[in-house]
DNA sequence: TGTACATCAGTGAACGCGCGTTCACTGATGTAC
DNA sequence: TGTACATCAGTGAACGCGCGTTCACTGATGTAC
């Protein structure tokens, strides 16, 4: 580590970093949630790591390799919050559902963020890949496939999967709009809310049994 | 008719407009359909409706504001769509359905207006209150309250309408992204995995209940 | 019916701004001998 | 261990660009008499 060497005080940097490219992507997520996705300028990045506007391109091809890491981390950050509420369940019922309320809570904790995450994807017209091979997508598919007793036909499975993906997605864009706001009082608060909305998401079923 | 006296060619634009107005908010349409959303500035509407940049301020205070108004004609576009499957559909389950392929679908036709309401309504932290009281929100809800007899209770109608516009939201995001273009194929069409996708939001309950 | 005049809805030039990116440069680092 | 040198990772000034908005203006319209 050749910059430990380095006598500098805490406040000036060596003119060397050590480690640019993680400092940026950390800068660039102070700045989108403080100042929101408008203000994720690559000029506002290299200001907020206390870099030149030219620093960057060290390391990044260009402002969309950037937004590109910036939305991988994200992608992992997500993975790593469904993971952990899969471990806390106590019962599959309880894991589909805390899967569930995890996904939306780190959408409202981390609003801008989640969003640069499927505005990258959407310019590639892709999901993550490697979501669907291990990641957050696959945490559902599996807690689907246990709940289901492994009884699902591949094409059930990936359709229950999907249905469930979006109904997370969905609510994530719409916990934060005022008009619910009633509702969630109502409820009791937030939470009760979201597991309210996840309950009913099987009513349609319901109803075509009565 | 004032302008209409005008000897103008089909050309020659007379100096007054006479609906600058209606033709900015469709000059934006256009552009937003062909270029997508970032490149919607007020000089690009400007320049397609062919008027100086400085005109549309004598109707808009703002580009917020025609930014605003712009997505008001997508919003009561999407109750248009939504009005025309619900007059179609033979039962309330195949109403249900149709309703969510519907929004889908105008997702899908009209991305970059859909990604304007919706950032539109971020901004305020709030979707347009015309949309509870009598747009394409109310007709879902009504739909459902229809589907249950009348028999749900009010909250019970308020989640279950969430959950649903929560699920067409999320696979209206979801439906281009090319890593489900497979299971399209393999169910026989994209509207055949719309149908599947919204009948497995069911499945959850089904579970449930086995 | 004609005319003076207020008002409306355009023009086009200009403003300052922040952006992404490039460039020639320089300071720091690591390595071969 | 010391030194020459290639390479790496920064700097800061500059580029051209399109943006939102303002301004003084002017052409067209409608109205009061």
């Amino acid at each position: 580590m050749p910059w430990m060497t380095q006598t500098a005080t805490s406040e000036a940097r060596p003119y060397h970093h050590g480690d640019l490219s993680r400092a940026l992507v950390e800068a660039a997520r102070r700045i989108l949630e403080t100042e929101g996705p408008s203000a994720l300028s690559l000029r506002a990045v290299a200001r907020e790591a206390g870099v030149s506007p030219a620093a960057p391109y060290h390391h990044f091809k260009d402002k969309g390799e950037l937004l590109d890491a910036v939305a991988h981390e994200g992608w992992a950050a997500l993975d790593a919050a469904l993971t952990e509420a899969r471990l806390k369940a106590a019962d599959s019922q309880e894991r589909m559902t805390g899967l569930g309320v995890a996904y939306v809570r780190f959408a409202r904790d981390n609003p801008a963020l989640y969003r640069v995450m499927y505005d990258c994807s959407r310019d590639k017209d892709a999901l993550p890949e490697q979501m669907k091979e291990e990641g957050a997508y696959c945490q559902v598919r599996n807690t689907i496939d246990e709940r289901s007793g492994g009884t699902a036909s591949p094409i059930d499975l990936e359709l229950a999967t999907i249905a469930a993906w979006c109904a997370g997605h969905g609510l994530a864009e719409m916990i934060s709009f005022k008009q619910f706001d009633p509702l969630k009082e109502a409820l009791g608060g937030e939470e009760a809310f979201l597991r309210g909305v996840f309950e009913h998401l099987g009513m349609f079923a319901k109803l075509d049994q009565a």
